[in-house]
DNA sequence: TGGGTCAATAATAGCGCTACGATTAATTTG
DNA sequence: CAAATTAATCGTAGCGCTATTATTGACCCA
């Protein structure tokens, strides 16, 4: 008995039931050229190509991300961060990004800062852990440390529904301030003066917030003083109509409104409709996204429509461009405009 | 000059500019006492503790979640599969689950199967290729591939929305067919006898279908013949309207109907309205989701309410409970109810 | 006072994969 | 026909971290 030199037991790991090991084996080639056919399929041969398919077919083999990514330490995950993907208008971006990355097998992980500078640092400092193929933020405000974070990754930081403000990286979106300037002076192109901005949550939303702000400003180069009624909470039908008696109550003359978006402009309809307020002769309201029902409402709304699944195609055709390996020349700007979608409530 | 045994020059390799190495470096102790440290703090003295965070703090350290994640077999991610985020029920639950799980600093990846079983398989692939802590999917209905792949996991696999078929692990959700009879009892209750349906993608939407199969059960066990009127894309308001102008025509004395949600009973308000068919008094109205506007709109919407960021949370709480260590004994369903919200429109 | 216990820390051995250079085989060309 | 080129494949050395075992020192009590 050889008790010279006796090895205590190998301690056990966690694993993984098939590896890139299992496939080459089966397959009668080394890992390397499993790996290689995984990535990059034209540099290996026919035969090789084809022993390894099947070999993965037959093992169910499922690649490991977690190892492949450390290795080349870079993901595929592309990291982005939304207010909420509750509002309809991040989650058409969220949604048409997903679909176009999904063709480059990117994943998307998704945060929700709930429109909080605190929570918005914390959530890029887990995205940057899983050293994404690019992080994707809403808006051009972040928190000094996120900015910091940010400044010296090698990867796409994209900016996303703003534009007009000291950017990061890229920046896609529109300016927020010349959609209150389209509404206000489509307002005044049909004859309104006397004109009111219906808001909700504008101390959190920045843009809404830069949309009042055009559109006061855009009424003030007219000569006009428009008035503002707004409401803390977040955007619903519910605080439109609250809203809007609100508005007439205060300001009985008005004959043309903005809001803040479709959810108050509906609700702010819902409203007249409820007082027999005739929209548009009496009162004519213009809203913001063209959401699901603007088009189908009593009467069909006025609204402004921003472009929120253009800004996830260019957001992920960008990343995608970078990891084909163009240069990204310099900071960006993508203004994807907006067009007024004129209805008959003005 | 030792020319002997001349190495050639260490290939480089890409790096994260700072690792737990540096950490432990500036504050003094092993790589080790840095880990452990972060995942269980408890365990290490005030003193180390303190050097530690302080070096975390000073270098800006970011963990490499890929490495902790090939490391310990298993990442700090949940994937999440659901038909789209653009749907707002799907919304409300990806929104609550990922708010419950950034507790835990799990991170939700997302994915979008456009109620393709195909889709979903080939995300299955990619979800498992992260070997995240937990899947969730979206309904009961699965490729026999993507049963296969999620059926030996050793992670919770969660199925959400539905109730009521063959599960693979875990199903939180509801049956949808009560909700179909819960409207047809509701509608029979308030005296209406000539009912319809109003259903939109119902050949993709098993659940849309489930309820309107439980709302024609409902009927016939009451001895009505209930009538459907369908039509085959995404609901929405403007589907809504056309829905139920020809429902009209085709069966004048319809006197309640149910739609497949929301977005359907109010584009059929919207009809009603102009076609001065008054709400409830000669048609009686019921949706099903709640949304934002339904109980603002003229008049305000019985609807069925559903639980959609309680599913979030339930299934975010049995994530946790397994990654504390909690045995999950078997198949388990958890069923999170809805609830019918008489408002005036029936 | 000496073994036993415990708390705190450290050393070690990979996790599964990719990047890089090295090697071999196949083909071209002066 | 040897040298040079090209195509295909392989071997090696980590990527940054965790889990496990080993080690250290402090403290306890008979």
């Amino acid at each position: 008995m050889d008790n010279t030199m006796r090895k205590p037991p190998r301690n056990r790991r966690k694993m993984q039931s098939v590896t890139m090991s299992d496939v080459a084996e089966l397959a009668n080639v080394s890992p390397s050229t499993v790996s290689l056919f995984l990535r990059k399929p034209e540099a290996v041969s026919a035969t090789a190509s084809q022993a390894i398919s099947r070999a993965i077919d037959k093992l169910n083999y499922v690649p490991n991300l977690m190892a492949g990514g450390l290795a080349a330490a870079s993901s595929r995950a592309v990291s982005i961060l939304v207010p909420s993907v509750r509002n309809a208008f991040f989650a058409e971006t969220v949604s048409s990004m997903q679909t176009a990355l999904k063709k480059q097998r990117l994943q998307l992980i998704l945060g929700h800062t709930e429109y909080d500078e605190q929570e918005e640092e914390e959530l890029v400092r887990m995205a940057l852990s899983w050293a994404p193929a690019a992080v994707v933020l809403t808006g051009l405000s972040h928190s000094a440390a996120t900015r910091r974070l940010l400044a010296n990754v090698a990867i796409p930081v994209i900016e996303i529904w703003e534009l007009g403000g000291p950017q990061i990286d890229t920046a896609i979106g529109f300016h927020h301030d010349q959609v209150g300037v389209a509404a206000a002076e489509h307002l005044i192109g049909q004859g309104r003066r006397n004109l009111l901005f219906l808001g909700a949550r504008m101390h959190q939303d920045r843009r809404a917030k830069q949309r009042c702000d055009g559109f006061l400003q855009a009424a003030r180069a007219a000569g006009i003083a428009a008035k503002v009624v707004e409401h803390p909470d977040t955007a619903s039908a519910e605080i439109g109509s609250m809203l809007l008696s609100e508005a007439l109550r205060l300001h009985p003359d008005t004959d043309g409104i903005a809001c803040s978006n479709d959810h108050i402009a509906l609700g702010a309809l819902f409203a007249c409709e409820r007082q027999k307020i005739a929209v548009p002769d009496r009162l004519a309201v213009v809203g913001f996204g063209d959401l699901s029902f603007s088009a189908a409402c009593n009467p069909p709304l006025t609204t402004i429509r921003p472009s929120g699944d253009l800004i996830g195609r260019e957001a992920a055709r960008l990343i995608e461009a970078h990891l084909h390996g163009e240069k990204t020349d310099g900071p960006r700007q993508i203004d994807t405009r907006f067009t007024l979608q004129h209805r008959r409530s003005s």
